[in-house]
DNA sequence: ATACTTGCAAATGATTTGCCAGTGT
DNA sequence: ACACTGGCAAATCATTTGCAAGTAT
């Protein structure tokens, strides 16, 4: 049983940036890596792997789905992405500090914001001692809306 | 993205009357179906179909994983049984009330006990307000040992 | 120049499905 | 008897890997 071991995240926002983390780390920046890179930074929600691969239906050139997972990789190592399963299918890939919180009635998805994370991690540590994180899999749960619709409901 | 709508947990704890539940339910109790139940509350942790399929290594007699698969998905929609994605690999079923907890660093599987589940759950609702559910996917996060080993290797 | 990357194809692991013969009720 | 279920094989989905040719440094 292993939830993979993450690197550091690296706190990168852009493209360019990103370009020169790698290449700090000493790996090369070849058309197939960047366009990896430029799938994550603006699709703005975590993505497949095949959603890569693809071009984002159209907005970049498709490229191979065994080197896009290859480069997922590389990425993931270095610390400037990450992967999450956010319920069945597929894992979804994204740059790499947010953690995510899911309704498993609505199956609404939402970032975790910074404020809120800080808070959580700490109820969660007084209240069983573990120190969670949210980033490989999300917070599973009722939603404030779905439970007030469940509590209704059961009248 | 979606978690699984669960139906809801039946509290039962012996393959007897998991079997009275099949026949409530208006379902056939067959040698392999059986053999699935046997598998599930004798285990005393979480298994992966092929587990039960290949008998629990001599423990019981093997079955086909195919019908495995179909059984427990009748166990889980009847609410006797659930699946948990403790990590990466294949999902692991057990009987339907228990949630997790896991430790990324040492790999640690914690079932939550009952008590600390409460005030976890009240905990979580007030830092963000979500009413968390770990029986899908576990808690993950650093466990107190590990904590305070990181804590140390950090000087 | 050379080690790292790509693209393509085939392999792997987990799970699902089609089908027909067998069985629980 | 009849619909439900089991066993076996083939299909599917996500991901990984092997290899020969191409490219970034």
């Amino acid at each position: 049983v292993s939830v993979p071991q993450v690197a550091e995240p690296i706190g990168v926002t852009t493209v360019s940036s990103a370009v020169n983390a790698l290449r700090v780390h000493g790996l090369r920046v070849s058309a197939a890596r960047r366009l990896v890179l430029e799938a994550l930074f603006t699709a703005g929600r975590p993505l497949s792997a095949d959603e890569i691969a693809g071009g984002l239906g159209g907005r970049l050139p498709p490229s191979d789905l065994g080197s896009v997972y290859r480069n997922l990789d590389v990425l993931e190592r270095v610390g400037l992405a990450r992967h999450v399963h956010l319920g069945h299918g597929p894992g979804l890939y994204a740059p790499a500090a947010a953690e995510y919180a899911v309704c498993e009635a609505c199956g609404e998805v939402a970032q975790l914001a910074d404020a809120s994370l800080d808070a959580l991690r700490a109820a969660v540590a007084a209240a069983c001692g573990l120190q969670p994180r949210f980033s490989h899999f999300p917070l599973v749960g009722l939603c404030e809306r779905c439970q007030l619709r469940t509590a209704r409901n059961e009248f």
